[in-house]
DNA sequence: CCGTATCCCCGCAGATACTG
DNA sequence: CAGTATCTGCGGGGATACGG
């Protein structure tokens, strides 16, 4: 009812959604692989390596339908079609980085948990 | 073979869990839930509202092995469990939250190019 | 009250084959 | 080369019932 819980609730929303597509298997590695510089569909699948043809045109269907990665076709024979991040998507490069390297700074203490935990309870 | 090389994927498998575990429908919203103050089972599930006993048991288990929520169970009787962040949990609350910050100030731009792409795709 | 076990449905993702 | 279409399996996740 009150306008800033509905805010909240949108807010929560939005972030969920953020945080699916950046926790989704492939989008940010394809957004990684971008990063470094535009490249065409089939590099794209050969750098990644294990990605399906399917998945890969799915991710960058919805990267490019949020506005993280621009799409080119080349009028060539054979077809060319080239992929690139838009101002959004390094932008959005910014906080991931800060997750991934809190990730990285951080893997050990993850890494003991887990082991005290199947410690206590596998056995 | 190169160490580097081999850092580098192996990081990258740690950086793609944590992204999943970050991603997945339930961890962060139970983690911003505890961020508040510890709680106990049901005030949990109450709070967050439209989460299944199931999923709310397996997220909490999942957050607990990895060392960000410790659970401590008091000998009441009816029997009493109590969750709260570790510090590993509060740290990672961090980088996460400027995740949901970039998210927030960036989601009429992503709202943008969503209803730009659909207009040009959809009809 | 808290957790586990069981059943079941639905959507994602891989494989494959086909079009522009 | 890039993309779509179709089929299928597998696993996430909800509902339910029961145990400690």
């Amino acid at each position: 009812m009150k306008p800033a819980h509905i805010a909240e609730t949108e807010d929560c929303r939005q972030i969920s959604q953020m945080l699916s597509r950046v926790g989704d298997k492939w989008s940010m590695l394809v957004v990684t692989y971008l990063g470094e510089e535009g490249m065409r569909f089939s590099e794209l699948r050969r750098g990644i390596g294990n990605i399906s043809q399917k998945m890969l045109t799915t991710s960058l269907r919805n990267l490019e339908r949020d506005g993280f990665v621009k799409r080119t076709v080349l009028p060539t024979s054979p077809p060319r079609v080239d992929y690139e991040l838009t101002d959004l998507g390094r932008e959005l490069l910014v906080p991931v980085a800060g997750l991934a390297d809190w990730t990285r700074e951080n893997v050990h203490r993850i890494e003991t948990a887990r082991k005290e935990y199947d410690l206590l309870h596998k056995p």
